[in-house]
RNA sequence: GCCGGGGUGGUGGAAUUGGUAGACACACAACCUUCAGAAGGUUGUGCUCUUUGAGCGUGUGGGUUCGAAUCCCACCCCCGGCACCA
């Protein structure tokens, strides 16, 4: 289905590609802007609907600000190690070496196609030897700093993608990538030591402006808490168990202690008549696994309340963390819903120390406190001061802060990442590569299928395993655990200030200039992953001087979700995905572009509608031949119409507003509003200026590039619109000379009013007493509220 | 359960932030144009009642106010995230 668009659209395509300074971000005159967006994950399937929508809106504000007289730096690259892209690989019988650059093409054709305007001579790709050298250059200054270890643990492995994951990457107990569920494996693996970073993490993010559910979920995966450790003293035990608790002043209601099965005393507390349940019990109970309903075994020993000193019995229960605070618990079941639920499947004593009328457990934070020797009547504020100081006085407890965040586990077991370049010596054991040796290149490969073994596909490599200790020379093998897939994009966005450099990984005058990034747009998947590492990894950079701004990214926009035309998230198995190539060819890209920034605000999910499409056809065609109309008019007797004026005016004001803001729905309303009245008056024989009509082709310019700039050209404009100036409101004609009053009876309209503007109140009032419609309300009034030039509201009641 | 976002015509959505609810579209209907269709144009379109007109109307119930989609309280539902994190 060819259609008069498509041929434009390639027209100025081709243009465009042959005047690529265009979009070259090199006018350091200019005040800056960096507009980004979250580059694409190559992987097989190509561009869809979300990735049109993304790019949409960040091209209109990029082509926006250009008009606008700024340096604006608006770049594209290459998302392409890590998972998702291998598995696809395997799947299609490709290697990944000859694949990516395969399927970055056929992106790049396709965002091509959409009139995306980028700065394509900072293209990056993360897989390039020469991007990831200095991946692999920060991993080393990671070393030095003891930001990067490498540590035997237990970690969450995937056993169908085949290597291990970090706890970002666990949705649910699920693979993030795959849904398989995952199990869990001791691996010798490298971390970075994200934890270090919490409180700076947690702090700045005061500093962005970032949706707050964002912010929100960085907060809660962050967990910050501060609590007490307190120690409990085992009956006739030689040591005591340490317990973690946010509510120490709620010790008085302690009926019991839980432990993890995991906990490392959990043996040494079964007495020899609970002995074999014990056991039976913490074999049974797997870590890693989901709990549904809470069980538990007693160990036969009893603890010693601190203050009380009656004894308390221990439990090893499955609702207890082994690797979150002590990994044991003091239960207060009439104040804690989970220990209430234990003490009642287990018939254990329950003690309310807080004075409240609501239901047990109570959590809140409101009350007195009860039955709690020296903390009684005290509030609850209070006495959690007053006994936090007691116990430490006392030698048993210590303020602690906890976290729910744990460090990064860098490694993984698969073929297509940055190899990390360490090498390790027998007798030196790890040793960084040198710097000048790096990068450390991926070898190119027959086989690199995942091995299952924990050991990565790169070990069978030998030639490329073996080599030599850069500090002693003895005989050495490389370390063939690459890095996961979120390394790379965690500073692309500072190799796009300098992407050719092969000194440093950035100019520091040129970060110095462009940093922070102003508008970075993308999907809200990435809140805990991309986003909260590549935090931490800009703040590395910042303690090392090698940045200048704490944060990396100023304001982040995610656009909303584009469901399927059922309503439904798109999907293959529901068979409801929108393709945007087809959309291109049964209308054209600029259509799809103003169409999906039409469909609702930025931000909202909202669904694909096929009839929906062809409006903005419609609308688009109609401007179209309003243009091709026009440049026939022989006879130009141009005028300057009064209300023309006006609509110009207020059209420019709104369109530039609602861009600044996102607002591209109805920003594209007002166009549609201008474009009729000109359509109208145009058929009624109307010689209007040609000015309104070349504000009209640059407001719609950002939106539909292709058709603005082929409008531009038939009324004879040869320059680039990139290179014109965005149109300017006149303020005198955005008020108006009279002012419509809206005349209420009770706060509901009963007529309105035209009336000059700077009407008194009383000229109001008067006029509208002498309204028909008012008459039989007249004699019922009892006050009037006037508000000037809005409002006269005659109150009966 | 907790956190974040939301609930407005047949549909997607507007509403200057307390002041004309339903902009702009889609769909639908009638008419014009056409041999016919497509495309285009004009008009109408929240609901109810008998038109004029009136009444009702922004998830539900209450409140504040001259006036509430907008503010407050309670509740219901939908979407997204987290989930025995002590």
């Amino acid at each position: 289905m060819a259609n008069i668009f498509h041929k434009i659209e390639k027209k100025w395509q081709a243009k465009w590609e042959k005047n690529p300074n265009l979009w070259r971000a090199n006018n350091f005159k200019k005040p800056k802007i960096y507009i980004l967006v979250m580059f694409p994950y190559v992987s097989g399937e190509g561009l869809h609907v979300g990735h049109v929508e993304n790019y949409t809106g960040a091209d209109i504000v990029a082509r926006y600000y250009r008009m606008k007289g700024f340096n604006v730096l608006h770049p594209m690259g290459w998302d392409a190690f890590g998972l998702p892209t291998e598995n696809y690989a395997i799947k299609t019988k490709q290697n990944p070496m000859n694949f990516v650059p395969k399927n970055i093409e056929k992106f790049k054709n396709q965002i091509k196609r959409l009139g995306i305007s980028y700065d394509w001579s900072r293209e990056i790709n993360t897989t390039d030897p020469k991007y990831y050298k200095w991946t692999q250059w920060m991993f080393l200054q990671f070393l030095k700093l003891d930001l990067a270890y490498e540590k035997e643990a237990p970690v969450n492995f995937c056993p169908s993608c085949k290597t291990g994951l970090s706890n970002e990457e666990v949705i649910e107990g699920k693979c993030e990538r795959c849904g398989s569920e995952t199990e869990i494996k001791n691996l010798l693996q490298w971390h970075l030591r994200i934890t270090k970073y919490a409180d700076r993490l947690l702090d700045d993010l005061k500093e962005v402006d970032w949706p707050e559910g964002i912010k929100e979920m960085q907060r809660k995966w962050i967990g910050k808490k501060e609590g007490l450790e307190i120690d409990f003293q085992v009956e006739n035990k030689n040591f005591s168990i340490r317990v973690f608790t946010t509510r120490p002043e709620t010790i008085f209601g302690c009926t019991f202690i839980a432990i993890s099965p995991e906990h490392p005393v959990a043996l040494k507390l079964a007495t020899s008549e609970y002995y074999f349940f014990v056991e039976k019990y913490i074999k049974s109970s797997l870590s890693g696994e989901e709990v549904n309903e809470k069980t538990g075994v007693f160990t036969g020993s009893y603890a010693i309340h601190p203050i009380t000193k009656t004894r308390i019995p221990i439990w090893i229960t499955n609702y207890i963390l082994a690797d979150y605070g002590t990994g044991a618990i003091m239960g207060v079941p009439a104040h804690d819903k989970r220990d209430f639920e234990f003490a009642k499947k287990f018939s254990l004593p329950i003690i309310k120390v807080i004075n409240t009328n609501l239901p047990l457990p109570y959590e809140g934070e409101e009350g007195k406190m009860i039955d709690s020797e020296f903390l009684t009547y005290l509030s609850i504020k209070d006495a959690r001061e007053k006994i936090t100081e007691y116990l430490i006085k006392q030698g048993i407890a210590q303020v602690k802060i906890n976290y729910k965040l744990r460090d990064w586990i860098f490694s993984r077991q698969r073929y297509w990442g940055e190899p990390i370049p360490i090498i390790k010596c027998p007798y030196c054991g790890n040793v960084p590569v040198p710097e000048e040796d790096l990068p450390v290149t991926l070898p190119k490969v027959k086989y690199y299928e995942p091995t299952g073994t924990g050991e990565s596909p790169l070990a069978k490599i030998l030639d490329w395993v073996n080599t030599k200790c850069p500090r002693c020379g003895a005989p050495s093998k490389r370390e063939t655990n690459t890095m996961p897939q979120w390394a790379g994009s965690c500073w692309y966005y500072l190799r796009y200030l300098d992407p050719k450099n092969n000194e440093r990984f950035a100019d520091p005058k040129l970060i110095k200039f462009w940093m922070p990034v102003d508008y970075y747009i993308g999907g809200a998947e990435h809140a805990v992953l991309h986003l909260l590492y590549a935090r931490f990894w800009h703040k590395v950079l910042y303690d090392l001087k090698l940045v200048n701004t704490k944060e990396p990214f100023y304001r982040l926009v995610n656009q909303g979700i584009i469901l399927g035309p059922d309503n439904e998230k798109m999907s293959k198995s529901r068979g409801n995905i929108v393709n945007p190539e087809e959309v291109i060819k049964n209308y054209s890209a600029d259509t799809l572009r103003v169409y999906e920034m039409f469909m609702g605000p930025f931000e909202s999910t909202k669904p694909w509608s096929h009839e929906g499409i062809n409006g903005i056809f419609r609308f688009l065609n109609r401007i179209y031949s309003l243009f091709k109309e026009y440049k026939k008019v022989k006879n130009k007797k141009l005028l300057k119409i009064e209300e023309l004026e006006k609509l110009e005016s207020k059209t420019i004001f709104k369109v530039t507003n609602d861009i600044e803001k996102f607002k591209f729905n109805t920003a594209i309303s007002s166009l549609m509003e201008y474009q009729r009245e000109l359509s109208r008056r145009f058929s009624l024989g109307q010689l209007f200026s040609k000015k309104y009509m070349e504000t009209l082709a640059k407001l719609l310019f950002p939106f539909a590039p292709h058709l603005a700039q082929e409008c531009w050209s038939l009324i004879g404009k040869k320059e680039f619109l990139d290179k014109v100036k965005w149109p300017e409101y006149n303020k005198k004609y955005l008020k108006e000379k009279e002012v419509v009053y809206l005349v209420q009876v009770d706060g509901k309209l009963k007529d309105k009013i035209k009336i000059k503007e700077d009407a008194t109140q009383q000229e109001v009032i008067e006029a509208a007493k002498k309204l028909q419609k008012l008459e039989k309300f007249l004699s019922k009034v009892k006050k009037i509220v006037f508000v000037k030039n809005k409002i006269v509201n005659f109150v009966t009641k």
